[in-house]
DNA sequence: ATTAGCACTCTCGGCGAATGAGTGCTAACG
DNA sequence: CGTTAGCACTCATTCGCCGAGAGTGCTAAT
């Protein structure tokens, strides 16, 4: 009991903390219980498989192995990959030429949005698991221009293009037909009095115009007032995300049972809650990760997340992450997670 | 042998089709090979076993059912099913109520590409399925309006409206800054070329422009031409399609293969072949039925397709369909593909 | 033409033994 | 006192085997 660290509140000891760093790092790489004799061997001390007993003994009574059946080796527990990850695992950084590869697709991508899924697949692609990236917000997004066109019938397109060159459309249907003229003076009015504002800004402007000063517009006014708030009503929601290599997650033994399988793809579809999740890590000013239960989200309870904020000049933009079995390559996973952060925010900056 | 019918080029006894009818039928309710007891009973001609068995021999010697085993029942082979739905199947029509509760999911949707994602949740959740939608493609798709406006740096942001009220953006870089009035000036020559124009036509005229009367067009027509070019470019690649409820497909037994599985949603992300065989079904004008390897993809092998065309006034405008395994109901699933391809083909008119 | 009977084939589930990995405990060792 | 060898013990897994059951094909009788 050289250096006790504490983990719960049992002091543990350093040769303790060797062992189950070697038997987490085993773990990871064959997915197969540890015992005590294969222990021995990785560990390096040069002990006896009966010493390693003991200590694996100590281990499960701390909470941070468990041995799935009497006669299998010992796994780690959610405590002890807790414990692992925070002060025990060695980075295993990439090399230039990963980051070089993977900043090459990045590269010649006219498009955010393209940059984006771009983003998830690389995730993906290089670690094996699902990739997931939430869509930036523009903390500093505002109204540039809006543009009303009539279609056939009582309908209407309404455009709304942002300073960062989003462009949101969406059919809109009133009660009567306008002329082109009537629209475009409708289109006028709100450019001039919002353009260049921040759109949270504009957003509340409108709801409180329309709630209280309803008497005393035009009839024009009222109705440009009601269909841009129609149109930002869909630019408001792109609370959204790109998830690439879903499918990778069926390779993972441990989570062939169909029933969950199908749970996590259906969470995948449906993405809110996954969005929730990323949602809270937005805060966080780096790697930050989610170990099986951890997640609060029963679906994700044999499942990790590993996430990262991106940032233009600063300002954390977005999060984004990978998803795979608990049993990952932490050491490796997190720079992953790490530099495409970096690169995706870099990408986003030069365009 | 009263009616021959000519299967391959065997004659078949009608009392043999018969027997047929009710094997595939009984197949398909509990994904069982059928044995010669049960079919005596099922079939109702009060017949024993044993002449059955004589039966199921002959529907063998002709392709159309198999046994895995010796002592199992019989399977519909390829041939099987297809003899059974082009002319023995009797349709299960659908009731009033399922129909309108079908129409319910296409009301009160604003935009086309909500009705479309609809439409593929509508079949997946009814059919249990996977729902497959192909994006509807225009054939009088006309340019209406082109509008470039400057972002950043040399970035311009084009943004391209149909007559249909389709929008399609893309951020263009280019080799120098243009002032807003550059950029109006190029949008209006557009506008004025073309406003009104079947887009084919619109994309024809601008590649042969582009390259014969290069030398004599003036800079900023130049530029214009080649923006829109590039937006055009976006504009023409709809070919995209929604599936909806692919998950439902983990349910069956019969594709529980991981590895089957996994290609299956591959594809399923990847769309590409998806779309190539949906495109293949916008000639038919009725419901058309692929069965196993008949698709010609290899990873459909153990799945059917069935499939309808969505007309808005008896025009052809896209395809859609159902993806489940060979053992599907086809005499419920065929009448629902037909109704969900005429709601959705109303619902987008009606707009 | 139909059917009953029969021998035969094959799958599937259960049982038990053998295997082997790994443990905990105890006693000996330095 | 920490470490280690030895040993009995516990389980999961695998394999072969057996019997039950389902279904067939063939033959001979109706």
């Amino acid at each position: 009991m050289a250096t006790p660290i504490a983990s719960g509140d049992y002091p543990v000891s350093e040769r303790a903390l060797h062992f189950l760093k070697a038997l987490v790092e085993r773990y990871i790489r064959d997915g197969q219980p540890v015992g005590s004799r294969t222990l021995a061997k990785d560990a390096g001390l040069d002990l006896s498989p009966a010493t390693v007993r003991n200590v694996m003994a100590d281990l499960e009574d701390m909470g941070l192995v468990v041995s799935p059946h009497t006669s299998a080796g010992r796994v780690p527990t959610v405590s002890g990959y807790r414990l692992f990850i925070d002060s025990l695992l060695t980075i295993k950084p990439l090399t230039e030429g990963e980051v070089e590869a993977m900043r090459q697709h990045f590269q010649h991508l006219g498009d955010a949005a393209r940059l984006i899924e771009s983003a998830s697949q690389v995730l993906s692609g290089v670690t094996h698991m699902a990739g997931v990236v939430m869509l930036p917000r523009h903390e500093r997004n505002a109204f540039r221009q809006i543009e009303f066109l009539p279609l056939s019938g009582e309908r209407v397109l309404a455009i709304l293009v942002t300073s960062e060159g989003e462009v949101h459309n969406r059919v809109i249907h009133i009660d009567r037909r306008y002329t082109p003229s009537e629209l475009e003076q409708a289109a006028n009015l709100l450019n001039q009095m919002f353009t260049g504002q921040d759109m949270r800004e504009v957003r509340k402007r409108l709801l409180a115009d329309l709630k209280s000063t309803h008497a005393r517009m035009d009839e024009i006014m009222m109705r440009a007032v009601d269909m841009a708030q129609r149109v930002l009503e869909a630019a408001e929601r792109p609370d959204d995300c790109y998830i690439a290599g879903q499918t990778n997650l069926m390779e993972f033994t441990e989570l062939c049972s169909m029933e969950r399988l199908r749970q996590l793809f259906d969470a995948f579809t449906k993405k809110s809650e996954i969005l929730h999740l990323l949602d809270r890590c937005i805060e966080a000013d780096g790697v930050q990760i989610f170990i099986g239960e951890e997640s609060g989200y029963q679906l994700l309870d044999d499942c990790s997340l590993v996430t990262a904020p991106y940032r233009i000049d600063d300002q954390v933009i977005g999060v984004l992450g990978v998803i795979g079995p608990t049993r990952m390559d932490y050491p490796r996973v997190i720079p992953i997670v790490d530099v495409t952060a970096r690169l995706l925010g870099a990408a986003l900056k030069q365009q």
